[in-house]
DNA sequence: CTCGATCCCTGGACGC
DNA sequence: TGCGTCCAGGGATCGA
């Protein structure tokens, strides 16, 4: 699942392959996940790819204006936002070599190829953005994870009451950490997912960017993760799953400590710790079942029995 | 503000 | 072999 190594690795890929390129035309497929079908047909044709780069889980590939300017209004450069969802790939090919099953998108660039994209869940995102549209929507996500100083990392996370695990996942707080990414560096920091945020130290924060930087460093060095179908520009999948030490581990042993990993819901994701590195925070028990008034009741259980 | 629930979608795993 | 069922997961959205 694409997280910010692996969109990284598609982005440098794709910067090398079809920047400078010029989008001939547009053909759509199933177009429920791009937000103004219309707009992509109209406003790609004609422009020239300047720069692909990512931005937290998008990939940001920035447009010229059009080479035949002779619409006014949508004479500005813009850029094509896509998210690649669960699922979502980005591949440059020969016209020629046959589409992919769930193909939903090709610009035909002037070299004769296709940039395609193919998703077959479709829980991507394609937009095309431009002007102050554009810096507005770029503007509701967080720090990058790699950008960030230590200090605005500590600031946004120890303002806020939530679990790290949820304050990791959210693209308004850090910028493009999911969850394989997340798991792994708690684990690494040894932070239980669901550590308050305003509750942990500097020194805590201190060790989750470092190792956060780490993993995430490393991973781009591998490609990224490839645990069911992620491929590159390249149609090459990563190692770094290889590496995984507690994400998809369930049961297994924890490589430092030898206790079995566990899985909890936190955030309402899968999260994957070990019990013994990554101790809970006071009043994280048996909970995650199903209502309050369940776990209330268990609470009281315990105490009466105490109580005896 | 923070939470959980729900929906989106399809393929793969699993049970019978 | 072929069903049916469950699950995965990012993000939007809604109600508590």
């Amino acid at each position: 699942m694409p997280e910010l190594p692996e969109v990284e690795t598609v982005a440098r890929g794709l910067q090398s392959l079809i920047t400078g390129r010029r989008i001939v035309s547009v053909s759509l497929g199933k177009t429920d996940f791009i937000d103004d079908p219309a707009a992509i047909e109209k406003e790609l044709p004609g422009r020239s790819i300047l720069e692909v780069k990512r931005y937290g889980k998008f990939l940001l590939i920035r447009l010229s204006r059009p080479a035949t300017g002779e619409d006014a209004s949508a004479d500005e450069e813009g850029a094509l936002l896509v998210h690649l969802g669960m699922t979502g790939m980005l591949l440059p090919q020969p016209v020629a070599e046959p589409a992919k099953k769930h193909t939903h998108v090709a610009l035909l660039l002037d070299d004769g190829r296709e940039l395609r994209y193919v998703d077959a869940r479709r829980f991507g995102r394609m937009a095309y953005l431009a002007g102050d549209v554009l810096q507005k929507e770029l503007q509701r996500f967080g720090a990058d994870p790699l950008a960030a100083s230590l200090q605005e990392f500590v600031s946004r996370i120890q303002k806020r009451r939530a679990r790290i695990k949820a304050l990791l996942l959210d693209q308004g707080v850090i910028r493009g950490v999911g969850n394989i990414y997340a798991d792994e560096s708690l684990w690494k920091a040894k932070l239980h997912p669901a550590q308050l945020g305003e509750r942990l130290t500097n020194e805590q924060l201190g060790k989750l960017y470092r190792t956060l930087q780490e993993i995430l460093r490393k991973a781009i060095a591998l490609h990224g993760s490839s645990i069911s179908d992620f491929l590159d520009a390249d149609g090459l999948p990563g190692e770094y799953q290889r590496h995984h030490r507690v994400y998809g581990r369930e049961g297994k042993r924890c490589v430092r400590c030898g206790s079995k990993i566990r899985r909890v819901i936190v955030a309402g994701r899968s999260s994957y710790y070990c019990p013994n590195c990554q101790k809970a925070p006071r009043g994280f028990g048996m909970m995650g079942k199903k209502t309050k008034a369940r776990a209330a009741a268990s609470k009281k259980n315990e105490k009466s029995k105490k109580g005896k």
